[in-house]
DNA sequence: GATGCTCGCTAAATCGTTTTAGTTCTTACC
DNA sequence: GGTAAGAACTAAAACGATTTAGCGAGCATC
């Protein structure tokens, strides 16, 4: 059984291709087709089951309907929320998407800009590696709207963003470490050059020299982005158990880290508040209902979504019209603190 | 600045649009397309960028290299792993998946088959919901592949599927409780009318009849299907402490309803497994780091993926060649046990 | 010097739509 | 009775590729 085509409705209802596709597109009227060879199309058509051919559509029209949304792992609970917000956002204007994970490689993300570019999706999501913001620009010369999410290019601010205030949230986290006494907070985080991670590592120093606490660079563990999932656990232990008493409180910097320094923490028995406070930047489940339960830095992630969509879907609407390279700011939206029993 | 097209690239080299096709589909040599020629092609190519369309490609063809991915939700961390493994064989066969999530709803499942379709999708790996077996026959009979995962029509034997052996999971989970000495073993379970849940359930009875172990309408709690996360969350916890030391051990049958156990039995505080021994199936981050760690039968998701992959390339290699209604048992991959602290 | 081969390439059809520019009837009007 | 103005459709080009059939030039063969 083969796919029934426009031309096969155009033969069975004895009219022309032009006209069905008038009616398939809701032009009858305008197109002065009568009332009843539309009645008859619309019966022929629903009888053989005619759905158009996107794909002859896409390559007469230029429009897909589609987006690409580009992460760096779907597999992760973070992007893998934001995906499914954006998927039903995209619904809602009548958009599909296709998403793909970098696992953070350059190569790899410009290979889902290419795979993307050639299926000609209308516009684009993305989640950039370090050296995107080129092959981001080529995407835009071709007229075709992007929208950054979750990281940004502080020196390309034609390339619009929507993402948590770091900064931000990051400092209310340290603010509060302090409030609540602690004075040798060390730093978990991940080794990378994007600007989103420099501004949590900028507000944790920022912070701690307002308030004249000393810092040092032994408070800060860097763990090496190549590192396997055991490579990394391995060292947040040795981290820890080294640092021993030298620190009272750990800001893990991302939510994966968290993860992997809670088993740290397990494993290592430390008693949580009493020997060691724990904050997490972003949310999981696992902080929930770990014991104690663990507080974290929470990122809007439905909103940074929603934000995310609204604003391309405005840059859709305007279809090319060269919106002159508008420079935007980007989006920061407010990361609130979660407070658990951990701090 | 435009797409650039073969006809570009054509014009630039000062050849025809044949010779290029040729040339950028390494048909070049078989064509006798000379030496010079091909480098010429190739050179005019790369400097413009050129990037085949693939809607042209597609429509022109029949063959898109996509498949389509339909899940459960895309959020949920068996399906989000289940996804990446997806995504990471496809690229290995050159295939690219577009993929969406059902929330186990069958219209929102059949609009998705619809929207695939209409895309050319080449072939479908799919989380099937209760009623779609009509839809996906039909996709069959367009010759198009199908390959069903985590769920199967047992009625439908000529709809491949590829999913963990549940019946035998779950029996040698109620196995070990038994074992271990728990005789008051209660089942979570969701609603629904899905064959791989009944046997999940089907199993727990069998096991303990095979025991003389009495079963009792009052130990099964079955969660609606439409509960928000906060009512059935709500409906666990009146169940356990309802219950109380009538049951001395509980068997959640999902990943996700056994997250929302730990959050109830936390809230309870109740001791695990002094006072309730737990098991879940399907694994999660947090029964690793859950305190105590939570037993689990642990799915094998990246099989699962892998050799779904593979059925389906299989078909897609045969390519409509009217593989006459094969009759295929589901593919049932076993799920180990993973002892924890909790039992 | 006609025939046939091979070589190296191109013309044109095709995939399934959308859309512009007509075409053919009626009816209206002076 | 001739023209203009709708009404109701249709023909054909276009989108960007792939692919089949064929064309002209050069050479070998008899």
């Amino acid at each position: 059984m083969k796919k029934v085509s426009i031309s096969d409705i155009a033969r069975k209802a004895g009219v022309s291709v032009s006209t069905v596709s008038f009616v398939m597109n809701d032009k009858a009227v305008k197109m002065r087709i009568s009332r009843e060879v539309i009645e008859k199309v619309e019966n022929v058509a629903r009888e053989m089951g005619y759905r158009p051919n996107q794909l002859a559509r896409g390559l007469r029209t230029g429009k897909t309907k589609t987006i690409g949304l580009i992460v760096e792992n779907i597999s992760n609970a973070f992007f893998a929320t934001l995906a499914k917000t954006i998927e039903d956002e995209a619904k809602k204007y009548d958009y599909k998407v296709v998403y793909a994970s970098t696992d953070n490689d350059d190569d790899k993300a410009r290979e889902l800009l290419n795979m993307l570019s050639q299926r000609q999706v209308d516009g684009y999501i993305i989640t950039p590696t370090l050296n995107l913001a080129e092959d981001i620009r080529r995407l835009q010369a071709e007229s075709k709207p992007v929208v950054l999410i979750d990281r940004y290019f502080p020196q390309h601010s034609e390339i619009p963003a929507v993402l948590v205030d770091n900064y931000e949230g990051v400092a209310r986290g340290t603010e509060r470490l302090i409030e609540k006494g602690y004075k040798k907070i060390a730093l978990i985080t991940i080794e990378t050059e994007m600007a989103h991670m420099h501004d949590r590592i900028n507000a944790y120093y920022d912070v701690l020299n307002r308030h004249s606490i000393p810092v040092s660079d032994s408070l800060v563990k860097i763990v090496p982005y190549n590192s396997s999932r055991e490579g990394a656990l391995d060292q947040i232990v040795q981290f820890l158990s080294k640092a021993g008493s030298d620190i009272d409180a750990v800001f893990f910097l991302t939510n994966y880290l968290g993860v992997l320094g809670i088993e740290a923490i397990k494993k290592l028995q430390i008693k949580v508040p009493e020997q060691l406070a724990v904050l997490c930047f972003d949310d999981n489940d696992i902080f929930r209902l770990y014991t104690p339960t663990i507080s974290v830095i929470k990122q809007p992630i439905a909103e940074i979504g929603q934000q995310a969509m609204a604003s391309l879907i405005e840059r859709l609407k305007q279809n090319g019209e060269e919106v002159a390279a508008v420079t935007n700011a980007p989006v920061k939206l407010i990361a609130d603190l979660v407070a658990r029993e951990s701090i």
